[in-house]
RNA sequence: GGAGGGAUGGCCGAGUGGACUAAGGCGGUUGUCUUGAAAACAACUGUGGGGGAAACCUCACCGGGGGUUCGAAUCCCUCUCCCUCCGCCA
């Protein structure tokens, strides 16, 4: 959310960053609700200063007569806020319900675009391996060595569902155990979360109102399944006052993501590029302002190492200002190459959202002692999902005979395995 | 799912309709005293909104929401969470 006094004070600035991101939002109506807002505060407040005043000498009266006189003032100017204080509730409801479609305004020098196709390729790193043989798609590497089972994955659950099996099932749980041990020695602490949070968590992270379709939710409950560990993690400090000397705070946290994906019917169905439930390690940051942009090349840094233990060849790029998601002031993807598909996987996708999911959360911290409580920033970052590490993994490590080497920085959580045979 | 008991400031805890401007204590900050520290004493002490150049004025907040009343921490309704017990359960 973006801050009511920043819009009211550099309208243009937000309108031009709206255009930027080809994305539409009611301005005019966040500013005539506002203006409306502060006047009505202004005239029931008055009233309320004038009940409170005669309320008390009221209590102090003697003589019935003026009592009663004085009661009778103060019932009439009851109604009168009463009506006020009610048109002041509607005029609130309907300006947040504005706000929260706003999205966040994008980091100056941000490249100017209108799809990934404009993204910005910052670096590219590692070499892509030659094969002398045609490299197989994840599909059928997964389906010859039967550590993929997409039929039965079908009958349990539907399309985008598969079952892992074997040195496959270990595969992944070996990269989550890897790259939870990478980010606590890179400093991130370890959380276990919920893996349903209630409505509100979606709000302040920015998910809700926009993505309302994406996300599996039991209303009945007030349960909604997790669909990326960004959400529960953005919470951990809502409606919290942190201080100064405890931040940044790093947190990584594994959970499974569930999203509805309502991509159209094809689009990346082969495979488990793109499933309903899906593994993801994330990273995640609550700094002070002036520290979050050091976070960002931090967590990118991260990121980048995991790739290059890994041992997968791996680009950086910038997101241009169409591409940027709603939260986000500045994002990096990183992206591993995957030499059977033949494309390039965004593996993680690493973001600075300022204050603006703080602002929705309510997460704050006190530079001093004496210091009004300031909205920190919050960054997050997938640590990688996982699905698509392993497609990269699999793909990366394929053998001429159809088998797969197991990458050494994952020998350790697979002890005894160096190669995934049929 | 059922019965009962709770939720008050950074923390503990009093407060059952009008001086609550929330007692008292702890903690914290500043000051006095002291070579310094401790102790003692004194003052101060939260969050958000509106107005204002500022000083300052004002509104709201006692778990959340709604209501009754001239006036609510206090009364009513409702929800959430915690505790005790019963039931059910992978």
């Amino acid at each position: 959310m973006l801050d009511i006094n920043f819009i009211r004070q550099n309208p243009e600035e937000v309108r031009a960053a709206l255009a930027l991101r080809r994305a539409e939002a009611d301005l005019e109506g966040v500013l005539a609700l506002d203006r409306e807002r502060r006047e009505l505060l202004q005239q029931t407040e008055t009233l309320k200063s004038e009940r409170n005043r005669v309320s008390k000498e009221i209590g102090r009266m003697k003589a019935a007569s003026d009592r009663e006189e004085r009661i009778a003032e103060m019932r009439s100017v009851g109604d009168r806020i009463s009506s006020l204080d009610e048109q002041v509730r509607a005029v609130e409801t309907r300006l947040r319900a504005l706000l929260l479609e706003i999205p966040n305004m994008p980091e100056p020098g941000t490249p100017l675009g209108e799809s990934d196709d404009d993204n910005v390729t910052v670096r590219e790193v590692g070499a892509r391996a030659e094969f002398d043989f045609t490299p197989k798609p994840h599909w059928e590497i997964g389906t010859e060595l039967s550590i993929i089972d997409f039929e039965r994955g079908v009958k349990l659950s539907g399309s985008r569902f598969y079952v892992l099996n074997d040195a496959g099932a270990r595969l992944q749980r070996a990269l989550i155990s890897f790259m939870l041990a990478q980010h606590a020695r890179q400093g991130y602490a370890e959380r276990y979360l919920p893996f349903m949070v209630k409505e509100i968590n979606f709000e302040a992270a920015g998910q809700l109102p926009k993505f309302v379709d994406n996300i599996y939710h039991d209303a009945e409950d007030d349960a909604w399944f997790v669909t990326t560990a960004e959400v529960p993690l953005t919470n951990l400090h809502r409606d919290e006052i942190l201080a100064a000397d405890e931040l940044p705070l790093y947190y990584t946290a594994y959970t499974p993501c569930f999203r509805r994906e309502k991509v159209a019917a094809g689009k990346d169905v082969r495979g488990i590029k793109r499933g309903h439930q899906f593994d993801k390690v994330e990273m995640y940051a609550f700094t002070r302002p002036e520290q979050s942009a050091d976070a960002l090349q931090k967590m990118v840094a991260d990121v980048e190492k995991t790739c290059a233990e890994l041992g997968l060849p791996y680009r950086v790029r910038q997101l241009c200002s169409g591409d940027l998601g709603f939260g986000s002031r500045i994002t990096y993807d990183i992206e591993a190459w995957a030499p059977g598909c033949d494309e390039w996987l965004e593996v993680s996708s690493v973001s600075n959202c300022g204050d603006f999911q703080a602002r929705r959360a309510n997460a704050r911290f006190r530079a001093n002692k004496d210091a009004k409580p300031t909205f920190v920033h919050t960054l997050n970052g997938s640590g990688l999902g996982l699905p698509r590490t392993l497609i990269a993994v699999l793909e990366n490590y394929q053998q001429a005979d159809g088998s797969v080497e197991i990458p050494e920085a994952l020998r350790p959580w697979m002890p005894g395995e160096e190669v995934i045979r049929a």
